[in-house]
DNA sequence: TCTATTGTTGATAAAATTAGTCAGGTATAG
DNA sequence: CTATACCTGACTAATTTTATCAACAATAGA
């Protein structure tokens, strides 16, 4: 799991068309002016996004870009791989031809806590974030009150079992 | 928070100290080795690190690197941000001179979630990657039962708090 | 004490990868 | 038709990673 600032913008624009979920398609040069990256990036964002089935697109006058499914059942982790294709974080491939006993250890070390990443923010929907702030008007950063991802309660328990609670 | 190679390798190379803390110094040729990071690459790194109080240096015969403190006490959000400079992650610095509402809005919501993910590895030990794996020989992975860092309560309650916990 | 060895430190630059831009094409509503 | 907005692929810029080099520090052994 990578965290970059190409996820990042996926993750925000992906929030941008969240606020405007079930109304009309909303245009990339729209998402670019309210978020300031630039149109070019966002196209070549979205192309990834679209193959996912993240969003669905819809061409011509009056087009552009709609969720492609309900805000609660996509979640951060989900928009990040999209864009980020992922390095073979441990450099063995799954630890195999990978020699020396050293570097298993510290590989299956730094896997584990990957996981744990993972899960975290697979945890997390954009629903859960759009909602988080409905609550408070604007103050979303001082109380951080994150609830876990609705739609897999069994995804919730396993992280929750991975923070030893 | 970013999450890059780049981290990931100091990470790694903590956790490949950490293993053998309390021993010789270690030598960066030889964490090199074991975890197929080039030494050049290492030195900058290293460098960063001991600038934070991270680790301390010997030089000489014989000489090497430790970990500054122990290694209950370097979380891995530590090593991140030693070797990973921060990006202002919003691009409109604590969000201020950023025109229009939309905006403001989806990055209040994309700082709030950085800050959990920095609460989240701020909250794991090197100790408890290693301590993890103790009990298990090698199956680090399957059971995700981190800890969290144990010398930093606080923490600990503020990120069960963040999780709505 | 002298010297060879092992290892750190810092600067600089080359190679490789990633991030971002640009110029054109395609579909569609009016 | 035509204007809008998606789509694609080649291109450039920036960053990351590796490599090279020249000093410097501490120790072991003669």
């Amino acid at each position: 799991m990578r965290l970059t600032t190409k996820g990042r913008y996926a993750v925000t624009a992906m929030l941008d068309l969240a606020l405007h979920h079930a109304q009309e398609p909303i245009a990339l040069a729209d998402i670019a002016r309210r978020q300031g990256i630039s149109l070019s990036y966002l196209e070549q964002l979205f192309a990834r996004l679209r193959k996912q089935g993240l969003v669905d697109s819809a061409r011509g006058p009056g087009g552009g870009y709609r969720l492609g499914r309900p805000p609660a059942e996509i979640s951060i982790a989900n928009v990040i791989q999209a864009v980020d294709e992922k390095v073979d974080a441990t450099r063995c491939g799954g630890k195999m031809n990978c020699q020396g006993e050293e570097r298993c250890l510290t590989h299956d070390l730094w896997s584990g806590l990957s996981d744990q990443i993972h899960e975290f923010l697979d945890a997390i929907s954009l629903a859960q974030l759009v909602e988080k702030r409905d609550g408070k008007n604007g103050a979303a950063r001082q109380t951080g009150s994150i609830q876990f991802y609705p739609s897999a309660p069994d995804k919730m328990a396993k992280t929750k079992a991975a923070l030893g609670l």
